[in-house]
DNA sequence: GTGGCTCACTTTCG
DNA sequence: GCGAAAGTGAGCCA
Protein backbone atom coordinates (compact mmCIF):
# COMPACT_ATOMS: atom_id res chain seq x y z
CA UNK A 1 0.00 0.00 0.00
CA UNK A 2 2.64 2.23 0.93
CA UNK A 3 4.56 1.93 -1.94
CA UNK A 4 1.72 2.06 -4.50
CA UNK A 5 1.29 5.74 -2.27
CA UNK A 6 4.82 6.23 -3.00
CA UNK A 7 4.61 5.54 -7.02
CA UNK A 8 1.51 8.08 -6.65
CA UNK A 9 3.82 10.76 -5.68
CA UNK A 10 6.91 9.70 -7.90
CA UNK A 11 4.49 9.73 -10.90
CA UNK A 12 2.92 13.26 -9.69
CA UNK A 13 6.64 15.18 -9.77
CA UNK A 14 7.36 13.69 -13.22
CA UNK A 15 3.96 14.73 -14.60
CA UNK A 16 4.89 18.44 -13.21
CA UNK A 17 7.43 18.71 -15.65
CA UNK A 18 6.99 15.75 -18.17
CA UNK A 19 6.24 17.02 -22.05
CA UNK A 20 6.31 14.58 -24.66
CA UNK A 21 9.56 15.43 -25.85
CA UNK A 22 10.35 13.84 -29.46
CA UNK A 23 14.00 13.92 -29.52
CA UNK A 24 16.12 14.82 -32.90
CA UNK A 25 19.60 12.52 -33.19
CA UNK A 26 22.15 14.73 -35.15
CA UNK A 27 25.16 12.17 -35.44
CA UNK A 28 28.56 12.78 -37.28
CA UNK A 29 32.21 11.41 -36.59
CA UNK A 30 32.59 11.84 -32.82
CA UNK A 31 29.38 14.20 -32.70
CA UNK A 32 26.46 13.13 -31.05
CA UNK A 33 23.41 15.21 -30.40
CA UNK A 34 19.97 15.35 -29.43
CA UNK A 35 17.66 18.42 -30.21
CA UNK A 36 14.49 18.56 -28.64
CA UNK A 37 11.43 21.25 -28.34
CA UNK A 38 11.32 21.55 -24.38
CA UNK A 39 8.80 24.37 -23.97
CA UNK A 40 5.81 25.44 -25.37
CA UNK A 41 5.62 29.25 -26.58
CA UNK A 42 3.70 30.18 -23.47
CA UNK A 43 5.94 28.97 -21.11
CA UNK A 44 9.10 29.61 -23.22
CA UNK A 45 7.64 33.36 -23.47
CA UNK A 46 7.11 33.29 -19.54
CA UNK A 47 10.48 32.15 -18.57
CA UNK A 48 12.05 34.47 -20.95
CA UNK A 49 10.13 37.04 -18.97
CA UNK A 50 11.44 35.82 -15.37
CA UNK A 51 14.90 35.26 -16.30
CA UNK A 52 14.94 39.20 -17.64
CA UNK A 53 14.15 40.31 -14.32
CA UNK A 54 15.80 37.78 -12.10
CA UNK A 55 19.24 37.10 -14.37
CA UNK A 56 22.24 39.62 -12.63
CA UNK A 57 24.58 39.62 -15.67
CA UNK A 58 28.53 40.46 -15.16
CA UNK A 59 29.86 44.12 -15.84
CA UNK A 60 32.85 46.11 -15.51
CA UNK A 61 36.46 44.14 -15.59
CA UNK A 62 34.78 40.68 -15.46
CA UNK A 63 32.94 41.18 -19.35
CA UNK A 64 35.91 42.31 -20.73
CA UNK A 65 38.52 39.52 -22.46
CA UNK A 66 42.25 40.50 -23.80
CA UNK A 67 42.55 39.14 -27.10
CA UNK A 68 45.67 39.78 -29.39
CA UNK A 69 46.94 42.35 -27.15
CA UNK A 70 43.81 44.44 -27.04
CA UNK A 71 40.97 44.67 -24.57
CA UNK A 72 37.16 44.28 -25.43
CA UNK A 73 33.84 43.91 -24.28
CA UNK A 74 32.49 40.32 -24.99
CA UNK A 75 30.36 40.53 -27.02
CA UNK A 76 27.44 39.49 -25.19
CA UNK A 77 26.34 39.79 -21.24
CA UNK A 78 27.15 36.38 -19.20
CA UNK A 79 26.42 35.78 -15.78
CA UNK A 80 26.84 31.99 -13.72
CA UNK A 81 24.95 30.52 -11.50
CA UNK A 82 24.82 27.08 -9.65
CA UNK A 83 25.60 25.16 -6.72
CA UNK A 84 26.91 26.60 -3.44
CA UNK A 85 30.80 27.17 -3.34
CA UNK A 86 31.21 26.53 -7.24
CA UNK A 87 33.61 28.61 -8.74
CA UNK A 88 35.09 29.38 -12.91
CA UNK A 89 37.31 31.69 -14.70
CA UNK A 90 37.10 33.39 -17.79
CA UNK A 91 40.47 34.82 -19.72
CA UNK A 92 42.35 34.33 -16.10
CA UNK A 93 39.65 35.85 -14.01
CA UNK A 94 38.24 33.61 -11.59
CA UNK A 95 34.17 33.96 -10.63
CA UNK A 96 31.37 32.93 -7.95
CA UNK A 97 28.30 31.17 -8.91
CA UNK A 98 25.11 32.89 -7.77
CA UNK A 99 22.86 30.82 -6.25
CA UNK A 100 20.01 29.43 -8.20
CA UNK A 101 16.98 31.47 -8.51
CA UNK A 102 13.60 29.62 -8.53
CA UNK A 103 12.92 30.08 -12.72
CA UNK A 104 16.75 28.56 -12.96
CA UNK A 105 16.06 25.45 -10.58
CA UNK A 106 12.71 25.30 -12.51
CA UNK A 107 14.61 24.71 -15.95
CA UNK A 108 16.88 22.98 -14.60
CA UNK A 109 14.76 20.19 -13.11
CA UNK A 110 13.01 20.40 -16.40
CA UNK A 111 15.86 19.38 -17.72
CA UNK A 112 16.82 16.92 -15.92
CA UNK A 113 13.26 15.15 -16.11
CA UNK A 114 13.64 15.35 -19.86
CA UNK A 115 17.61 13.91 -20.05
CA UNK A 116 17.93 11.88 -16.60
CA UNK A 117 21.21 13.59 -15.71
CA UNK A 118 21.37 16.20 -13.35
CA UNK A 119 22.96 19.84 -13.32
CA UNK A 120 24.53 21.37 -10.69
CA UNK A 121 25.62 24.98 -12.62
CA UNK A 122 24.40 26.56 -15.34
CA UNK A 123 26.10 29.73 -17.10
CA UNK A 124 24.19 32.07 -18.96
CA UNK A 125 24.72 34.04 -22.04
CA UNK A 126 22.67 36.66 -23.23
CA UNK A 127 22.85 38.12 -26.86
CA UNK A 128 21.41 41.44 -27.38
CA UNK A 129 20.50 40.88 -30.78
CA UNK A 130 22.49 39.20 -33.94
CA UNK A 131 25.25 41.48 -33.73
CA UNK A 132 26.23 39.73 -30.31
CA UNK A 133 27.80 36.79 -30.95
CA UNK A 134 30.64 34.02 -29.41
CA UNK A 135 33.50 32.63 -31.17
CA UNK A 136 34.34 28.77 -31.81
CA UNK A 137 35.12 26.99 -28.43
CA UNK A 138 34.67 23.81 -27.12
CA UNK A 139 33.69 22.81 -23.36
CA UNK A 140 36.37 20.43 -22.93
CA UNK A 141 37.72 21.58 -19.65
CA UNK A 142 38.96 18.56 -17.62
CA UNK A 143 36.56 19.77 -14.19
CA UNK A 144 33.65 19.10 -16.15
CA UNK A 145 32.00 15.03 -15.65
CA UNK A 146 33.47 13.34 -18.99
CA UNK A 147 29.87 10.86 -18.77
CA UNK A 148 27.70 14.25 -18.59
CA UNK A 149 26.39 15.72 -21.67
CA UNK A 150 25.79 19.66 -21.88
CA UNK A 151 22.24 20.73 -21.74
CA UNK A 152 21.66 23.69 -23.60
CA UNK A 153 18.51 25.69 -22.93
CA UNK A 154 17.55 28.46 -25.64
CA UNK A 155 14.79 31.40 -25.22
CA UNK A 156 14.25 34.54 -26.86
CA UNK A 157 15.27 35.11 -31.03
CA UNK A 158 15.94 31.76 -32.57
CA UNK A 159 19.80 31.91 -33.69
CA UNK A 160 22.00 29.93 -35.91
CA UNK A 161 24.51 27.19 -34.63
CA UNK A 162 27.46 26.23 -36.13
CA UNK A 163 29.74 22.99 -35.14
CA UNK A 164 33.10 22.26 -36.92
CA UNK A 165 35.73 19.40 -36.49
CA UNK A 166 39.13 20.46 -35.08
CA UNK A 167 40.26 18.89 -38.46
CA UNK A 168 38.72 20.78 -40.73
CA UNK A 169 39.55 24.07 -38.85
CA UNK A 170 42.53 26.31 -40.13
CA UNK A 171 43.74 27.74 -43.44
CA UNK A 172 43.63 24.33 -44.99
CA UNK A 173 41.73 21.85 -43.05
CA UNK A 174 43.42 18.50 -42.62
CA UNK A 175 39.89 16.44 -43.53
CA UNK A 176 36.81 17.58 -45.22
CA UNK A 177 34.33 17.71 -42.84
CA UNK A 178 31.55 19.42 -43.84
CA UNK A 179 30.06 21.87 -40.45
CA UNK A 180 27.02 21.45 -38.91
CA UNK A 181 24.52 24.38 -38.67
CA UNK A 182 21.28 23.87 -36.40
CA UNK A 183 18.73 27.00 -35.77
CA UNK A 184 18.00 26.68 -32.15
CA UNK A 185 14.57 27.95 -31.21
CA UNK A 186 12.79 29.17 -28.45
CA UNK A 187 11.73 27.01 -25.56
CA UNK A 188 14.03 24.03 -27.42
CA UNK A 189 17.08 21.96 -25.56
CA UNK A 190 20.33 20.72 -27.11
CA UNK A 191 21.92 18.30 -25.70
CA UNK A 192 25.52 18.02 -26.70
CA UNK A 193 26.93 14.59 -25.54
CA UNK A 194 30.12 13.01 -25.31
CA UNK A 195 32.49 12.93 -27.14
CA UNK A 196 30.95 16.13 -28.65
CA UNK A 197 33.11 18.62 -27.10
CA UNK A 198 36.33 16.53 -27.83
CA UNK A 199 36.32 17.05 -31.67
CA UNK A 200 33.42 19.86 -32.46
CA UNK A 201 34.15 23.27 -31.96
CA UNK A 202 30.99 25.61 -31.55
CA UNK A 203 29.82 28.94 -32.49
CA UNK A 204 27.34 31.23 -32.22
CA UNK A 205 28.04 33.66 -35.11
CA UNK A 206 26.75 37.03 -36.21
CA UNK A 207 23.34 37.38 -37.72
CA UNK A 208 22.65 40.35 -38.68
CA UNK A 209 18.82 40.50 -39.43
CA UNK A 210 18.29 39.32 -35.81
CA UNK A 211 16.87 42.05 -33.69
CA UNK A 212 16.03 40.47 -31.18
CA UNK A 213 17.52 39.21 -27.64
CA UNK A 214 18.48 35.37 -26.61
CA UNK A 215 18.97 33.67 -23.42
CA UNK A 216 20.62 30.99 -23.74
CA UNK A 217 21.63 28.82 -20.53
CA UNK A 218 23.87 25.56 -20.13
CA UNK A 219 23.63 23.57 -17.79
CA UNK A 220 26.64 21.41 -17.35
CA UNK A 221 27.87 19.39 -14.41
CA UNK A 222 31.10 20.45 -12.32
CA UNK A 223 32.92 17.63 -10.88
CA UNK A 224 34.21 19.17 -6.91
CA UNK A 225 37.54 19.17 -6.57
CA UNK A 226 38.42 17.25 -3.72
CA UNK A 227 41.95 19.22 -3.20
CA UNK A 228 43.41 22.19 -4.06
CA UNK A 229 42.05 25.20 -5.29
CA UNK A 230 41.43 25.15 -9.13
CA UNK A 231 38.76 26.36 -10.46
CA UNK A 232 36.45 25.23 -13.47
CA UNK A 233 36.85 26.94 -16.88
CA UNK A 234 33.49 27.25 -18.21
CA UNK A 235 32.42 28.07 -21.54
CA UNK A 236 29.47 28.22 -23.53
CA UNK A 237 27.50 28.26 -26.83
C1' DG B 1 62.33 26.93 -22.15
C1' DT B 2 58.91 25.43 -25.52
C1' DG B 3 54.93 24.47 -27.95
C1' DG B 4 49.86 24.27 -27.97
C1' DC B 5 45.88 26.66 -27.19
C1' DT B 6 42.71 30.56 -26.68
C1' DC B 7 39.84 34.65 -27.39
C1' DA B 8 37.32 38.98 -30.67
C1' DC B 9 38.08 42.45 -34.02
C1' DT B 10 39.39 43.85 -38.65
C1' DT B 11 40.18 43.04 -43.31
C1' DT B 12 39.51 40.67 -47.50
C1' DC B 13 37.04 38.04 -50.68
C1' DG B 14 32.99 35.88 -52.91
C1' DG C 1 25.30 44.35 -47.46
C1' DC C 2 26.08 39.87 -45.72
C1' DG C 3 28.68 35.75 -44.49
C1' DA C 4 32.92 33.11 -44.26
C1' DA C 5 37.69 32.86 -43.54
C1' DA C 6 42.24 34.52 -42.48
C1' DG C 7 45.39 37.31 -39.80
C1' DT C 8 46.48 39.54 -35.71
C1' DG C 9 49.48 38.46 -29.60
C1' DA C 10 49.68 38.06 -24.81
C1' DG C 11 48.93 34.92 -21.31
C1' DC C 12 48.24 30.45 -19.46
C1' DC C 13 49.39 25.67 -18.96
C1' DA C 14 51.50 21.03 -19.45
Amino acid sequence: MQNEEDEEAELEVLAEFSHPVPWQKIEAQGLDLDYALLFSKEEADALFKQLEEEVMYSTGEEAKVQVFGKLHNIPRRQATYGDAGLRYTYSGRTHLACTWTPTLEYIRDAVTNATGHTFNFVLINRYRDGEDHIGEHRDDEKELDPVCPIASVSLGAARDFVLRHRDARGKRGARRLEPVKLQLAHGSLLLMNPPTNTFWYHSLPVRKKVRLPRINLTFRRILLISRGEEPANVWSL
